[in-house]
DNA sequence: AAAAAAT
């Protein structure tokens, strides 16, 4: 028996816990075991130096795979039956993990430990707080899949054979076992499909799309990776909505990335281009950017998406919004990126409106639609609160709950309170009404550099300025630990950027609390608001709820229509869709376990 | 109407 990491967590778990439903439509109750818990002085424990094993690691469950019609044990490399392999012409090959021996092998050399922890006498390195996800927040967390042939989830990231570099890399992390988006996402994308995933950040997003992208990598070693001239050609895109949010990316994919010979480079606006170009140059498999800059790149001929063969869209509902739409589609559909069906596409976000998954089935093959049950938003981790502000007494209520925490020592590092507010300018008002007023604050918002932005966010995160006034450019994805306090000083128009912007705290199961002011200016947000606060378990006052019976369905052009109290719903399933045919979900409902499909009328267990 | 995203 190999003794590595990923086994003996493997061993650790409870080892009847496979669940296999695998076909349609699967309602999947995660009952986990504890982590087992990995004694300090154990937890860096370096693999067994064995070289990888080729096979087996599936074993653990391999029982629980029958009926699945590409098993996924056995050989990831040595040619087995590879969806994305056969799609893109690779015959697959005899290569092995760390085997990147297509000639241009820079990857390795000079690159920063991302982990700081070359000094054997290795310190836990305190400041990533991805660690000590509280798993126990995870269990009973409702899953949906819809889609053919989904693969089943899995229960280990030792089932999931990702080679011996990354995992050491997830190792150093401290990631025990698999997030429930990670569970059922990573299978569906190492068999090559295309994906539709509703999961809070927070809950390892990231790593779920990262991981696999690193691993079909890794595993193809006939990528072109070398750069024509001076053209650069990623093999992976993945965008996000905001500069600071693809920086965080950046950091985590060179995480999961160490040692395995993957490049991965971000390029963003408000930094000094040249800087971005020779990194480029140097040669990219993952590139991590923001549209504006890509764009800009695509223009000057420095990048090709030629040779993409994964492509994904951090909070994929913002990234197909009004704003962004139009440069994605020039990126995705107008440039020389391959088509859906020879790349592999994966679209991640905490929230999934109907229309915005309609325009998304463009840019989609025969995907699995997966929604994860929200870990941070929507439970009881984050405490919702609700209170009537006029707005000419938003600043001194403001002052009285700083106040309040303060007193009850509440405050400093510790304990961040992040404030959104509607506007820029309202941004730079506010922290300099609370500066003057002996709260050391600062802001982040588009009107500022990027210097000042990144500083402003460093600040907060260090608890140097304990607040952060921010626009909606902080409301989504960024991963910043101990916000203790979310203040809506204004109340968002639509109820998914509220979700997103609460989802700032109560991060990898911790508690939260988020604080609303509500106000007449309001009172098109009620009813989307009480529903929510209801489905989350919150106390709804009366008020509000009178606010809510009152105005009409308002909330944003998004509300959570059918069944609001898990994140997000397949749009293929509503009758409309049925009838109208339509966009992009060919092969859906053909066989794979639907029993019947849905027709007008169909509903799951869910409604 | 506002925010974000290229210079």
């Amino acid at each position: 028996m190999r003794t590595s990491w990923a086994d003996s967590v493997a061993a650790a778990e409870n080892p009847a816990s496979g669940s296999s439903a695998n076909n349609g439509s699967v309602r999947t109750t995660s009952a986990l075991t504890r982590p087992a818990y990995v004694p300090p002085h154990l937890r860096n424990r370096p693999p067994s130096s064995d070289p990888p094993a080729p096979a087996n690691s599936g074993s653990t469950s391999g029982a629980d795979r029958s009926g699945y019609g590409a098993p996924l044990g056995g050989s990831r490399w040595g040619g087995g039956p590879r969806n994305d392999y056969s799609r893109s012409g690779y015959s697959g090959g005899g290569g092995g993990w760390n085997n990147r021996s297509g000639g241009w092998d820079r990857g390795r050399e000079r690159e920063v430990n991302p982990f700081g922890d070359d000094d054997p006498t290795e310190q836990e390195f305190s400041e990533q707080e991805n660690s000590g996800i509280n798993f126990d927040a995870y269990e009973d967390i409702p899953v949906e899949t819809s889609g053919d042939n989904v693969p089943p989830p899995v229960n280990t990231f030792a089932e999931i054979d990702l080679g011996e570099a990354l995992n050491q890399n997830i190792r150093r992390c401290k990631y025990v076992k698999p997030t429930p988006v990670q569970r059922h996402a990573i299978p569906i994308s190492l068999a090559g499909r295309d994906l539709m995933a509703c999961a809070q950040t927070g809950s390892g997003k990231t790593a779920a799309f990262c991981f696999p992208i690193i691993s079909g990598i890794m595993k193809d070693q006939f990528a072109q990776r070398r750069p024509r001239g001076r053209v650069a050609f990623p093999l992976a895109l993945i965008l996000s909505p905001t500069r600071e949010l693809s920086m965080q990316i950046h950091e985590e994919a060179k995480k999961f990335a160490y040692q395995t010979g993957v490049k991965v480079v971000v390029a963003y606006g408000g930094a000094p281009i040249n800087q971005q170009l020779r990194e480029l140059e140097r040669g990219v498999d993952i590139l991590v950017a923001t549209p504006g800059r890509l764009v800009d790149l695509l223009e000057r001929a420095r990048v090709s998406l030629e040779l993409i063969k994964y492509l994904a869209l951090d909070e994929a509902d913002r990234m197909l919004d009004m704003g962004f739409e139009p440069q994605i589609r020039k990126i995705v559909q107008q440039m020389d990126m391959p088509p859906p069906g020879v790349r592999q596409t994966m679209l991640f976000s905490a929230t999934f409106p109907k229309e915005i998954q309609r325009l998304a089935s463009d840019f989609l093959s025969t995907y699995i639609f997966l929604a994860v049950g929200r870990v941070g938003s929507s439970t009881d981790l984050i405490a919702q609160r609700v209170e009537f502000v006029h707005e000419s007494d938003k600043r001194s209520h403001l002052m009285d709950l700083l106040h309040a925490q303060k007193a009850n020592g509440v405050h400093g590092k510790q304990a961040l309170t992040l404030v959104f507010v509607e506007t820029k300018k309202g941004a730079d008002s506010l922290e300099h009404w609370l500066c003057i007023n002996g709260f050391p604050a600062t802001t982040i918002h588009g009107d500022r550099t990027q210097q000042e932005r990144e500083h402003a966010l460093k600040s907060f995160k260090s608890g140097h300025t304990p607040i952060l006034v921010a626009t909606d450019v902080a409301a989504r994805g960024l991963d910043i630990p101990h916000v203790a306090h979310v203040v809506n000083f204004d109340l968002p128009n639509d109820i998914d950027d509220y979700v997103h912007r609460i989802g700032r705290t109560g991060r990898a199961g911790k508690s939260g609390l988020a604080t609303a002011f509500f106000n007449e200016n309001n009172t098109s947000m009620a009813r989307a608001l009480a529903e929510l606060m209801q489905e989350s378990n919150q106390e709804v006052p009366a008020w509000l709820s009178r606010y809510a019976a009152r105005s009409s369905y308002g909330g944003g052009k998004n509300r959570r229509s059918g069944g609001g109290r898990f994140g997000g719903r397949d749009f293929r399933r509503d009758s409309s869709y049925n009838r109208g045919g339509g966009g992009g979900g060919s092969g859906y409902g053909a066989s794979g376990g639907y029993s019947g499909g849905y027709g007008p009328g169909m509903t799951s267990a869910w409604d």
